[in-house]
DNA sequence: GCCAACGTTGGC
DNA sequence: GCCAACGTTGGC
């Protein structure tokens, strides 16, 4: 006799997407795939609008790994989100080019999550390409001026790009 | 290396 | 609360 599970499960909150930015000379998502446990805490973040994004991540959600600052930037892979927002002790460290004076342990101000690699594309997707693509017109990513290091993407914009990595 | 666009700071 | 000055981001 198989099993049959009676509840299937309904109540999974919304999986959400995202978008996060890595200078590849900084750290890249082949620096992840080295990382133990390919996973790493994402620190760094100093843009409010961004680390509130941070704050809405769930485990389970997927990210799209973007190189920036890259010849040609494009996105990497996708990565997912291991560990829900948490501070930032990079904040208050004084020899962290992240540092903030504004921050400490008692007013952490900055927040990070872990993510996990799920998968590094076969071939980047340069930004070059996303442009070119009628139905990712309203990403976040290709707005004029855009510099937003962790941003939100539909679940239509995240199938797209997976396709164009396939 | 350039520079446009943007976010933050701080004087007022 | 305004806004000029400044520092940063990130494509090119």
């Amino acid at each position: 006799m198989s099993m049959v599970c009676a509840y299937p499960i309904l109540e999974q909150p919304p999986m959400h997407h995202w978008l996060i930015k890595s200078e590849p000379d900084v750290f890249s998502i082949h620096a992840l795939a080295r990382a133990k446990g390919r996973t790493t805490s994402w620190e760094g973040v100093r843009n409010y609008q961004a680390r509130n994004f941070l704050r809405a991540m769930q485990r389970g959600d997927r990210c799209l790994f973007y190189h920036s600052n890259a010849a040609p930037p494009g996105v990497a892979g996708v990565v997912e989100v291991v560990r829900e927002a948490y501070p930032d002790p990079t904040a208050w460290d004084r020899k962290s080019p992240y540092h903030d004076p504004k921050a400490g342990p008692d007013n952490p101000i900055w927040s990070m999550v872990n993510v996990k690699l799920v998968e590094i594309f076969a071939a980047e997707i340069p930004l070059d390409t996303l442009r070119g693509v009628k139905s990712l017109a309203g990403m976040e990513l290709l707005r004029r001026g855009s510099r937003l290091s962790v941003q939100p993407v539909t679940a239509a914009q995240f199938a797209t790009i997976l396709k164009l990595a396939s």
